[in-house]
RNA sequence: CGGAGCGUAGCGCAGCCUGGUAGCGCGCCUGGUUUGGGACCAGGAUGUCGGAGGUUCGAAUCCUCUCGCUCCGACCA
């Protein structure tokens, strides 16, 4: 492609409303526009990235014996009625009405249209098993689009759709596309970690989202640095082994704490580390009950674990009068000792003695508080956040490690919610009519290059990996007016064009500056610049823009060399 | 939906408080000089000041309504 032809519109400064780097970057280089908020025009360079992302899904998921076929963006309410998900999804459902009034909505996800071809095609379990894919535009009206292609209202998405006889089948198909997610981010060249997650309200025995590690992530995720768990923070499992509640040795202790509320302060004060401190929480529920919850003092509680354990729809910290009414004092003193209210620790805290707890009264702590002795708790679980260096609850030794993800895949293993919901059967061996059991697989594919972008960048632009990039070289043609320049530039490029390499040629009438700053930006992995001052001795100059490693290559040998390059790359 | 803020040239912004000729930088067009990391000189084009209504002799500026967008909270590929 010559760029003197090609409509690639960079810009020098950073578009205002782009707050993540991928969403700067993809701006910047000309890769995506908005159309409206959270809905975006693909530029021809952004389009060449997404359909390599799509390319090497359709191969990873052929290989795993998916099967591509394409349903529609508009859906008939009456699937949606049939699943009952047209009153419960809500107002990310964005509905709409054709000219006889009946009710439609854009697909947000297609298990509905999905399960209706299955139900209208296949009827014993000898067409078993089945995994239907489609890469397809979404729409999900969400209430706060952001971040560009990170989280549009408009995206792409591959999503897969699985069905077997029964459970075991759907766990092979389950783990069959595990597996090609695990090939085909691998395959993108991007460091990421397949996490247990919480299968939330869909519901279904598990589930792994993918997570590709940048600082800019908005997951907090947790690894095993040994061996293969990893985990969302928010469900990260935490292990005590061979916990034991140790003796109180210490008396109980009221103190004065004048003005120390926090666990820093009175940390402090009291000259002790803030895991000498139990910190009490006092929460409210859905429910309207109000119980107090206990953590070592220099942890976070974890919401959603504690969400889980109550079986309530939420858990909010309660208001200021709230805890003055069930404490007598303003929050920061609240304490478990002599509390009316039900009390609940993390278990970590039955591994503490003689610690310190809020007294209940303004400025005033106990020292040397004891469990059983001082105060009881109803109830002991995992209610904390983990956090780096915490021991893996899998393996033997192993610890976690933190990182932020950005969520780009999620594979669920769904049951028979919808089959049974739509009435999706196939008559068994024994000619038993029984309900389908469904996996789903999603994939977001913008996301995923934008991913990559915040994992690849530096300050002067991107450097997305071989097999996303846009194209594989780039020829600066650095000065198009000299006539042994502009011939050298182009006997290369049409080298290069032969060989079947995606190639860049910058023939622009511009100043070698304004070309070597949009060459970052756009970051293709390979440049070659073809100047005057190399060219004297038959040289061009080569340059990868990961690691900056330039190097002089005669201008003869380059195009091969260039394939070897690209070829090493993608293997 | 709750809270905060912004809509002025293609992009980034000033002007608004205190009403009176719409401005700056970048980009764009023309000519010239330049040509290895976002050049310089000279000339030029570009705006229903988001929209509607109101106040006023006069509104980008004040008032009301409206639409769009962005940011902070609960959802998600």
């Amino acid at each position: 492609m010559r760029y003197s032809q090609y409509l690639l519109p960079t810009l020098k400064e950073t578009p205002s409303d782009a707050e993540v780097i991928s969403h700067q970057l993809m701006m910047r280089a000309g890769m995506i526009r908005k159309v409206a908020a959270g809905v975006y025009n693909y530029m021809p360079l952004g389009l060449r990235s997404v359909r390599k992302m799509e390319q090497i899904i359709r191969e990873e998921m052929n290989k795993a014996g998916a099967i591509e076929c394409l349903m529609p963006m508009a859906n008939p309410a009456e699937l949606w009625q049939e699943s009952g998900r047209w009153e419960k999804y809500g107002k990310e459902l964005l509905r709409f009405k054709d000219r006889k009034e009946t009710d439609f909505c854009m697909g947000p996800t297609h298990e509905e249209v999905v399960t209706d071809i299955v139900r209208n095609t296949v009827n014993s379990y000898r067409q078993l098993p089945l995994n239907l894919y489609q890469i397809q535009t979404k729409f999900r009206d969400e209430i706060r689009p952001r971040f560009g292609l990170m989280r549009g209202r408009e995206f792409i998405m591959k999503d897969a759709y699985s069905f077997d006889l029964n459970d075991e089948g759907a766990d092979k198909s389950y783990s069959k596309m595990y597996q090609a997610y695990r090939n085909i981010f691998n395959r993108c060249g991007l460091k990421f970690r397949a996490v247990e997650a919480d299968s939330g309200a869909i519901g279904g025995s598990f589930s792994h989202e993918f997570m590709v590690l940048a600082e800019s992530g908005e997951d907090g995720i947790v690894s095993c640095d040994t061996c293969e768990y990893a985990a969302n923070v928010e469900k990260a499992e935490l292990i005590y082994r061979d916990l034991k509640m140790p003796e109180a040795t210490a008396e109980l202790q009221k103190i004065d704490t004048p003005d120390q509320k926090t666990i820093e302060e009175v940390a402090a004060f009291l000259k002790v580390p803030a895991e000498k401190l139990v910190k009490t929480l006092i929460v409210q529920t859905s429910d309207d009950e109000v119980l107090a919850v206990l953590l070592r003092g220099d942890r976070e509680l974890n919401m959603i674990k504690l969400n889980n354990l109550l079986n309530v729809d939420w858990v909010l910290m309660a208001e200021d009068a709230i805890v003055r009414e069930v404490t007598g004092a303003p929050a920061g003193f609240a304490g478990p000792i002599g509390l009316k209210i039900k009390v609940i620790a993390d278990t970590e805290v039955m591994g503490m003695a003689d610690f310190v707890v809020g007294g209940n009264a303004v400025d005033v702590h106990y020292t040397g508080a004891n469990v059983e002795r001082d105060f009881k708790v109803s109830r002991f679980a995992d209610l904390r956040q983990a956090v780096a260096g915490d021991p893996c609850p899998r393996c033997d030794g192993g610890k976690f490690e933190s990182w932020r993800g950005i969520e780009v895949g999620h594979v669920f293993k769904l049951g028979t919610k919808y089959s049974d919901a739509m009435n999706a059967t196939v008559l068994d061996a024994q000619g038993k009519s029984i309900p389908l059991v469904m996996g789903c697989y999603g994939i977001g594919v913008g996301r995923t290059v934008a991913a990559a972008i915040e994992q690849n960048h530096d300050e002067n632009g991107m450097m997305l990996p071989m097999p996303l990039a846009p194209f594989q070289v780039q020829i600066l043609m650095l000065s198009a007016k000299d006539d042994e320049v502009r011939e050298a530039a182009e006997k290369l490029y049409a080298e290069l064009l032969d060989m079947g390499i995606e190639v860049l040629l910058d023939d622009r009438d511009e100043r070698p500056g304004i070309k070597f700053k949009d060459a970052d930006l756009v970051g293709i992995p390979l440049r070659v610049t073809v100047g005057a001052k190399a060219l004297k001795d038959g040289n061009v100059e080569l340059k990868k823009r990961v690691d900056g490693e330039q190097s002089l290559v005669p201008l003869a040998g380059a195009a091969k060399k260039l394939q070897q390059l690209v070829d090493a790359a993608l293997a």
